[in-house]
DNA sequence: TTCAATGCAAACCGTTTGCATCTGC
DNA sequence: GCAGATGCAAACGGTTTGCATTGAA
């Protein structure tokens, strides 16, 4: 459950950031790939439309550090392993497709639960976690 | 899971591979190590002993294609990273500490249970998960 | 008016490659 | 003896940083 190009925008405002234009063509760009992206992907896109390569990976840190986005750690074919998805910020839970790419969000509560019980059987208060799973698609189990 | 020097060493001369020094020098390291390294610990650790950058890397790679040794795509503190594992890949779930960044390792079978079983209800093939819990660690808890 | 944000380019860092030399088989 | 393996250094590709400039508030 992705956010919209304006509640992204309000709440840079929210956080004391400024609304640039460069951060309204990244949030964009961003939310019109319904797919996992990568940086480069981006910067291709929008360094045609004068957008700077720093620009991109400052931008798209900040969205992460929001909640807009999350970064996926996935092994492809090559070396590539981090990408970009929109997603709601309480929802962190992916299922990546190794063969084709794909990636599904995914809730369990019960499996919420469960993390965060064993944080605290260590000692530890849970405040956010992250699970990715890695693996083949239905499609790509073939 | 993890193999011996000597199997290793068999399974290179089996595939038509050469038994040489430097590769015994790298094999031997990444067996000492017990926990996943990185590719650069071991160069750190064997230029010293006159291996060569390139011949870590390529030595790795070849042990990754023997099978002997796992890569790992993870994440430490936040840094992308892939490390490497003499036996399977393993379950390394982290505790990230928000405020002082410590990472304690976890594992946790019943949630891997847990994990693999939600994959595989979504159809999914699970072939691998990284769980990461950030919160504040007991001392920092106060 | 001010300072966060930008674009540019150079730096960075882990990894890979080209190549002349070396060495196990 | 001869491919296969090595060490070196330079190349690589994605990401980050330094800095002067721009523009949102």
């Amino acid at each position: 459950m992705a956010s919209t190009a304006n509640a992204i925008l309000r709440q840079l405002g929210d956080s004391g950031r400024r609304r640039t234009s460069p951060r309204r063509e990244v949030i964009a760009a961003a939310l019109r790939r319904g797919e996992p992206f990568t940086a480069q992907q981006l910067v291709g896109e929008l360094t045609g439309r004068g957008v700077g390569r720093a620009t991109v990976f400052r931008t798209l840190e900040l969205l992460v550090s929001l909640g807009a986005l999350s970064r996926i750690h996935g092994i492809e074919a090559g070396v590539r392993c981090v990408r970009y998805t929109p997603c709601a910020p309480s929802h962190h839970h992916h299922l990546v497709c190794q063969a084709c790419g794909r990636v599904e969000e995914l809730a369990a509560k019960s499996l919420d639960q469960r993390i965060t019980a064993t944080a605290r059987s260590r000692g530890f208060r849970p405040l956010g976690h992250t699970v990715e799973i890695v693996g083949l698609c239905p499609e790509c189990r073939r």
